[in-house]
DNA sequence: TAAAATTAGTTGCTTTTGTCAACTACTTTG
DNA sequence: CAAAGTAGTTGACAAAAGCAACTAATTTTA
């Protein structure tokens, strides 16, 4: 017996009685669920089919064409032939179905107000937050290229996020233990000792309010740049998200007219070396060392900015 | 139009079709979902009389008397008279209503299998997380107390979180500058310097695997201990977690021999200073500061500890 | 390009689901 | 101990939903 399952599971149930969409009149109205979400789908899509309505909602369509039927007869929606096949008719929301809907939205919202009114500001936005999540989680089955946010500016927050981040992430993926992140600590108090806002940028991705990526350009003598802090939360891999954040890095390189940009790495952390590569650096100096009684190869990629 | 409850409804039209109970036969089973809730309420219970499932699962009583009553040939449930009430009778599941049960609920296993199989495993954390939220939130209307974890070893991760922490609270409740999260940075870069797991401890509140409060103990010279890094995500005071926390940390001390613990804190930061006056902490030195363009007093506050 | 297959929607008929009210047998209350 | 109330049953009925046969239009196929 799985847990997490038998967790969701649970959810679900929890969920159903919350809904309360077992009751056969939606929101004391004298229409049903059914109903209501047959008058909701087509005022979405503005104009629609019976077909395309049965296929959406799953409903038989003889049941759907008696539905139609009594609206037409109420009013609530009408029906205009399709001229592109004569077989079918395009459903519209007439003024007062349109009212009906709106109506409805209201009370629906009034109940939610009610059960969520205790809740302050932050809980709220926790709750949606969480909401988004398990739909994101649910409905691609994983997270979309469309829900990451990009950003540049520092907010209060962000650096200890990062170096939670850095922690967090090279903690479970190479095992590095928190002295890692007490070196982290170190490079990032010194960036901000001499942080240059015109000069250096730290460049977030964002999924639901949370850093889930991040890559830095520091300027360094001589119209030189160093790239640092590139990390990426291994669940947000593969969304494009790293290359995003590389090149913008990279065209902010190019706009302040750096001429080479270079980036400092181990042969430990290889994850993202392909990237490194593919955005155009090259391997330019790797020397073995021992430290943590480990051996490996500090190494150094340049990318030289010819313009 | 409340932006919070529409997204709220927009989930709970997702989530409503995602449970997909709209359909007659629950996971295509000869049961209906009300058939199935009803059986699932038996089984509970142990043993329930049908009045208490009528209130339960809001179904009328008639109806739910002719279910129960095919239920009873199918051989699915047993009634007993009760002998406290001869009109009631207890109803129990009896082995092949368990063995209905348990196929059905193997079945809805595996259909939420099927829809988080393509979740790695930190995503169905996430999502398990996130579900936790949503019900907590909306069912207590507010966090619980039995939903915080406390623990005092630190992971990687940890220390940047708390730096998080700092920036983002103070950020908002004093609006303090990026410039306060980089002191912060170098207090626990120091404290790491010469951090002695013997001597010193760091406890954290969490809630979801989050950090939501935390504090510190430093060991100081002459047997005196520094109580530091004091801090609670707004959502989530009123709990006693500070209480609990403060305690844990006086606790330590005692049981370090420490002779006197200490805390210096600002006028400028006055949302603690309740607690640390009930945990027995005096004021003990004040200082008029004039910095960052404001005027305002640098406290100490010191609790002997005589034992 | 004409016949066959498919599709959008309607209608008749049926089952399933749920509601309401009257009733029995028992229990509680004043 | 009579009146009021409650647990559960039953009959009658209404609403919700499913199934299959049908029409009229469209698409596919040979």
């Amino acid at each position: 017996m799985n847990t997490i399952t038998s967790k969701i599971r649970s959810f679900n149930r929890f969920y159903t009685a919350h809904l309360d969409i077992l009751s056969q009149h939606y929101l004391d109205s004298e229409y049903s669920l059914t109903e209501i979400r047959i008058l909701y789908e087509i005022s979405e899509s503005n104009s629609i089919t019976a077909q395309k309505i049965t296929e959406i909602l799953n409903l038989d369509k003889g049941y759907l064409s008696r539905i139609l039927k009594r609206f037409l007869k109420e009013n609530l929606i009408e029906k205009v032939t399709s001229t592109e096949d004569k077989r079918a008719s395009n459903i519209k929301l007439t003024n007062s179905g349109n009212e009906l809907l709106s109506i409805l939205n209201d009370k629906s919202e009034n109940k939610i107000e009610g059960k969520i009114e205790k809740l302050n500001s932050s809980e709220k936005e926790i709750l949606v937050d969480s909401m988004n999540t398990v739909r994101n989680l649910l409905t691609e089955n994983k997270i979309v290229r469309e829900d990451i946010v990009y950003r540049h500016e520092i907010t209060p927050g962000d650096i200890g996020y990062i170096i939670h981040l850095h922690g967090a992430i090279y903690g479970k993926e190479y095992n590095f233990s928190t002295d890692f992140e007490k070196y982290v600590i170190k490079t990032f108090y010194d960036f901000l000792e001499k942080y240059s806002p015109e000069n250096d940028r730290i460049w977030m991705a964002e999924y639901n309010n949370k850093i889930v990526g991040c890559v830095a350009i520091i300027h360094q003598p001589n119209q030189e740049a160093q790239l640092r802090w590139f990390l990426l939360d291994p669940t947000f891999r593969g969304l494009g998200i790293g290359k995003k954040l590389l090149t913008d890095a990279v065209d902010f390189c190019k706009e302040k007219k750096f001429k080479n940009v270079f980036l400092l790495t181990t042969s430990l952390q290889n994850k993202a070396l392909e990237m490194y590569k593919m955005a155009g650096f090259e391997l330019t100096q790797s020397e073995e060392v021992k430290e943590w009684g480990k051996t490996f190869y500090e190494e150094r990629y340049d990318l030289k900015l010819s313009n």
